[in-house]
DNA sequence: CAAAACCATTGACAATAGACCATGGTTTTG
DNA sequence: CAAAACCATGGTCTATTGTCAATGGTTTTG
């Protein structure tokens, strides 16, 4: 598929599937009539997308979610201990996560507080 | 307490604390000798720079978490609508907690899949 | 075929959350 | 007391994650 019908089936822009493809999350390959240079989609972009919005939301920068792909993809040519980074990445979105569900609760604490502290006089 | 100390006690920069401070998360009463002016600060933000932290983790920009305080002081003479903005907010951080959580099985299965895959031959 | 719709590239712009630096006062300490 | 350590203010700078606009080519459609 091209990009704009990929934006519409992910729910992002143009422009972030364009950044995000600078940045290697996604690929495309050359549209097949070579006249021109239209990008071409794999349903598995639409995929990874969804997979990148649950990486923001869990703390990951870009650049850390890319390495994730690379492991993913194995390009463990180098010496760069993928176990000891994803080690590292697991504990820290398992703090966040608590982190999360501390502040929810203070969330709705304070929701429950202010119902009974507003009550405003009825207009009768 | 000063600056300095509050910086080492809650692990944020001084920086940071200021930062925090000209967008009202936290207060300081001026110092009890006229002559300079250096902020004082109570326990009081030692616990809401921890607060701060979780929000930030939930997803919240400091701009919503200043909004948040607001409700918890009860500066609600406006027509504010605290209680739909609460919900959202709570909307938003239960979602999150949900995408974080999908992630973090990723994570693991990705672990999980280099373990088997990346054996090192052993150096014998 | 011509207009509308789509796409690429480039570069500028924006918001968020601080970090950093210079300058100049204030306190503490040896 | 003098140096070291601390603090305030103001301004600049940075990284991240996009958005927007301009320009020019390609496809689709009526």
């Amino acid at each position: 598929m091209r990009i704009g019908e990929l934006a519409k089936q992910s729910g992002v822009s143009k422009d972030t599937i364009r950044f995000y493809e600078r940045f290697g999350l996604i690929t495309s390959s050359a549209s097949n009539t070579q006249t021109n240079r239209y990008r071409e989609y794999s349903e598995d972009a639409l995929f990874t997308i969804d997979l990148i919005a649950d990486a923001q939301a869990a703390g990951l920068t870009i650049a850390e979610f890319s390495m994730i792909l690379a492991q993913l993809n194995a390009q463990t040519d180098d010496d760069f201990d993928g176990e000891a980074f994803l080690t590292e990445k697991i504990t820290q979105v398992q703090t966040r996560i608590e982190q999360s569900k501390r502040f929810l609760t203070t969330l709705k604490q304070t929701r429950k507080a202010l119902r009974h502290a507003t009550r405003k006089p009825s207009p009768l």
